[in-house]
RNA sequence: GGACGAAUAGCUCAGCUGGUUAGAGCACUUGAUUUACAUUCAAGGGGUCGAAGGUUCAAAUCCUUCUUCGUCCACCA
């Protein structure tokens, strides 16, 4: 059969994920005699296009998932997309400002309209991106957080958590974001340092000539909301001021200075001015000192009939305008740079206000009582573990969650209003809480309802995603499958995510999995690191500093994505274009090699058994080559267990590169006519298929369908069993010695400039039988590659003049090289050595000496280090003579 | 302000429970190639393991302090 000189992934990628998916070798089900392993997919949100923190996560997911297949466990891997409420908007809305419309010039309706026909046109575009990375997910299962079903689970909850007296309406200051218009919940607003300024503004006392109190501010334009400035009751500075009354400038209205223990007298002037509307802090001293409420602004930022004079300008257009007109009045009296925090909206990146309104809330202390004993007591596990203390951090914190959202995309939320008819009594205010639409007011039975206009926080439906994906409240009583199934699947294993989503998602879910369900929705949580560009930044569209994954899927190939992200992935990822060449070289290697052995090898040596050929047949190498194969092995499993892929990948690109390829494939050149050779090659071959399938599902599953045709797809292959039988430790380490005698040579070589074409013979003399044999049984291995011309075995130590030596274990190389040695050059090299090993054997025995060490250390330790004496004076001993012989 | 992490070759990092002469990839130098692969092979140079103390027979590894970076959280107006 003919292969390419390279691997042409173009030709073969496509081709196998379509086969996978045709074959529904992905599509879970229930399997008493399996055990489950499901891992729930984050769902992309369906504006999302692939990129590199997507093509992470589920390469991740992808290796778990085809490990686990591929050990007999019934794995699902439940893929979907997330509606992604202000994301989604954003990107309709940008469609219609297009044509030079607002969503609220097209109505609510015609807007839901436009919303699905974007998701159905486009929604798709992540799912088949997934496709190409090789995902082996359950494509049929495919949810969407807005799907009928799905919505049920959302409404449900809500009422539920309502019924429960854990959801709660109320009129609080939340993050607003005045592009948006919409609520955000703390976790949606990204804090960010910012270069401002520090305003100190004088307040007149009413009443008294020329007296001030001054108060500094970083945002002067809500002055013109305060209802009080508070003083700390302790602060002697302002103890006379307490109660007196101050005017406001610019809108003259009258306000008390109060106090408060909250303000910090070291901070600006200490006295602090309070605007209960538009500041957290300010709101809860305005509840607490029954304060009035002025809010002055509109929903988008621009000033209202409570601004005065000030009334129509945008917020930050007044900022200036209130201080030079408090200039102009002589009331500011200096201005300061200051650094501080300002809140982002994380969709549109716009200043939030800190807005007053009313607005859903849950509860979530109670909630997270369980979530927080589940991490403390173990039953769920972070890798790596210094996530848990930042979980449990937050959890101990938890804040109540804003749930509501001021936009149309998303789940409304399941609350009426009684409008009423002209009966309508007090009840009827209560609102009408119910997972299906009420047809009648249940107190005084008017028809005449009005819903909410308010959606749901996308994260309050995809904090649910491990259960209602099953279809998950199950109201379909014949709905029997999907029960078993849950209940089959849950809890899911694993969750792969990244750290920023740990309180958006993960806390959630896991406090949604209790509240629900009754148990944790998963058992182990892997957090990866964040994909960076080569200078550290994070990679973003608006930075320009991103990679396509399609890009380098296109022209690297889907496996080299795959291999060169996660051989990069032990924390944060620094990634440029030439990353991805590890992934390519190394996908073309295997592809090379088996290019090798298939124009070698005949495919009836194919049922070849590994695990079950008798060893004694076999030479050195083969021997060794197997063994080293199922010492990978076992070290990939349990490195893959432990959730340590980049090591995993790296023992397998050590084993199949330096151990397979550059020495088995080397040795055995010449003695593809032996019998055993082409057997062991193609058997460890195929092994090797099996163990890197997962990691570079493409390359394996194409090259396993040219070498293994007959056995079924790669991908449902079971696992190379293990056991410790299949080492064998006496050829590793005879290898070993055979190895570094071979490098040796080779070093010579190239230390005397001795090219191919020049040929040169090389003479060991050895101490012991055994290394004897050795040398005899592996001496043509030897000759082809170290090159050499003609090689002799001796037991007495030869005087050769002009000869180079090099020193292996017990096995001297001695190089006779005729007229090119350089005596005097050669004999400092042997000096140098000589005196770098007598260095080494100074302190092994200074170290042996040591009676406190041969007392407390451990007997393996300290005999090693005896043994390496020993071989150490050996050695110095043997330069000793070599120089001896060159005198 | 709090919490957490990192510092090892020019660069990116591994080094897990203290125990051979601290490793790999990239980059660099030199050489090889009618041979499966130049997306190759061989050989080499390059390190006071951030600093200072401490514990120990033994420290890159454990402890303390410091320095420098990074990440997350937080209402200092």
């Amino acid at each position: 059969m003919e292969l390419s000189p390279r691997f042409n992934f173009n030709e073969v990628d496509e081709k196998w994920s379509k086969f996978w998916v045709e074959n529904n070798f992905f599509h879970a089900h229930v399997d008493p005699a399996k055990k489950p392993y499901a891992v729930v997919i984050p769902p992309p949100n369906v504006t999302g296009i692939l990129h590199m923190g997507h093509a992470l996560n589920n390469t991740l997911q992808d290796i778990m998932i085809r490990y686990k297949r591929m050990r007999g466990f019934e794995t699902l891997w439940m893929p979907g997309t997330d509606h992604a409420g202000i994301a989604t908007q954003n990107v309709v809305e940008r469609q219609l400002s297009k044509e030079g419309k607002t969503r609220h010039d097209v109505g609510r309706d015609e807007m839901l309209r436009r919303l699905w026909d974007w998701k159905k046109q486009y929604g798709d575009t992540i799912i088949n991106q997934l496709k190409k990375l090789g995902a082996s997910c359950d494509w049929e299962r495919t949810r969407f957080t807005m799907d009928e079903e799905y919505s049920k689970a959302v409404r449900s909850v809500f009422v539920r958590l309502y019924e429960k007296g854990l959801i709660y309406q109320g009129e609080y200051i939340i993050n607003w974001c005045p592009r948006c218009q919409t609520a955000l919940s703390d976790e949606e607003a990204e804090h960010r340092d910012l270069q401002g300024n520090l305003y100190y503004l004088r307040y007149p006392i009413k009443g008294e000539e020329n007296a001030f109190i001054t108060v500094a501010t970083t945002r002067p334009e809500t002055m013109l909301g305060d209802t009080a400035v508070a003083v700390n009751p302790k602060d002697k500075r302002y103890k006379k001021y307490i109660d007196k009354t101050l005017t406001l400038p610019l809108v003259d209205r009258e306000i008390k200075v109060i106090a408060d223990e909250f303000v910090d007298s070291k901070f600006g002037t200490g006295a602090v001015k309070v605007t209960p509307a538009h500041d957290p802090n300010d709101f809860a001293m305005g509840k607490r000192h029954k304060l009035e409420f002025v809010n002055i602004m509109h929903p988008n930022g621009v000033l209202n009939e409570r601004a005065g004079d000030f009334e129509g300008m945008d917020r930050f257009e007044a900022r200036e305008a209130v201080i030079e007109e408090l200039s102009e009045l002589k009331l500011l009296e200096k201005i300061e740079p200051h650094t501080h925090a300002v809140g982002h909206c994380y969709r549109c990146h716009t200043v939030v206000e800190p807005y007053l309104s009313k607005q859903w809330f849950v509860r979530m202390e109670p909630l997270a009582k369980p979530a927080l004993e589940a991490v403390r007591k173990g039953k769920i596990k972070f890798y790596p573990s210094l996530w848990t203390k930042v979980y449990l951090n937050w959890m101990e914190n938890i804040r109540d969650w804003c749930i509501s959202r001021q936009i149309w995309w998303g789940h409304r939320i399941p609350v009426w209003y009684c409008v009423g008819d002209g009966q309508c009594k007090l009840a009827c205010k209560e609102p009408i809480v119910s997972a299906t639409v009420p047809e009648k007011c249940p107190h005084c039975g008017s028809g005449n309802l009005k819903q909410d206009e308010d959606v749901l926080d996308t994260w309050f439906s995809s904090w649910l995603w491990p259960f209602a994906t099953f279809g998950w409240p199950f109201e379909d009583k014949a709905n029997k499958p999907a029960r078993e199934e849950l209940a089959y699947f849950y809890p899911t294993a694993s969750l792969f995510t990244a750290p920023e989503i740990i309180f958006f998602w993960v806390a959630r879910m896991i406090m949604a999995g209790f509240e629900f369900m009754g148990d944790i929705p998963f058992s182990d949580v892997y957090i990866h690191g964040t994909v960076r560009d080569a200078k550290g930044r994070k990679m973003s569209k608006s930075l320009g500093n991103a990679i396509d994954p399609l890009e380098i899927i296109r022209e690297y190939g889907a496996d080299a994505l795959r291999f060169s992200l996660i051989i990069n992935s032990g924390q944060d990822l620094f990634i440029s274009k030439e990353k991805f060449e590890i992934g390519r070289n190394f996908a073309n290697k295997v592809w090379n090699a088996s290019r090798l052995i298939l124009m070698r090898v005949s495919h009836s040596s194919a049922d070849f058994d590994l695990a079950k050929v008798d060893r004694r047949a076999l030479d050195l190498p083969s021997r060794w080559i197997i063994s080293r194969f199922y010492v990978t092995l076992e070290k990939v499993g349990a490195a893959v267990d432990r959730y340590r892929f980049s090591e995993a990948e790296s023992l397998i690109y050590e084993f199949f590169w330096s151990n397979f390829c550059d020495w088995y494939l080397e040795t055995i050149k010449d003695r593809w006519a032996d019998e055993n050779v082409p057997k062991v090659a193609l058997g460890v071959l195929e092994n090797s298929f099996k163990m890197m399938h997962p990691f570079m599902p493409f390359v394996t599953e194409e090259l396993w369908d040219k070498i293994s045709k007959g056995k079924g797809a790669l991908c449902i292959q079971g696992w190379p069993a293990f056991s410790r039988k299949l080492l064998d430790k006496e050829a590793e380490k005879d290898m070993e010695a055979l190895r570094g005698v071979v490098s040796a040579v080779r070093t010579v070589r190239t230390q005397w400039n001795i090219t191919s074409g020049q040929t040169i013979s090389c003479c060991f003399i050895v101490r012991t039988r055994k290394d004897a044999a050795l040398l005899e049984a592996n001496l043509v291995m030897i000759k082809n590659m170290a090159r050499l011309e003609s090689v002799t075995v001796g037991q007495t130590l030869a005087k050769v003049k002009n000869a180079a030596t090099a020193l292996v274990g017990g096995i001297k190389c001695v190089i006779p090289l005729g007229g090119v040695i350089d005596v005097d050059k050669e004999k400092k090299r042997i000096l140098d050595q000589a005196g770098e090993q007598q260095r080494l054997l100074e302190g092994l025995e200074k170290r042996l000496g040591n009676k406190e060490f041969v007392k407390k250390a451990p007997a393996e330790v300290v005999a090693k280090e005896k043994e390496r004496s020993a071989a150490l004076q050996a050695k110095v001993r043997e330069l000793k003579q070599v120089i001896a012989s060159l005198e």
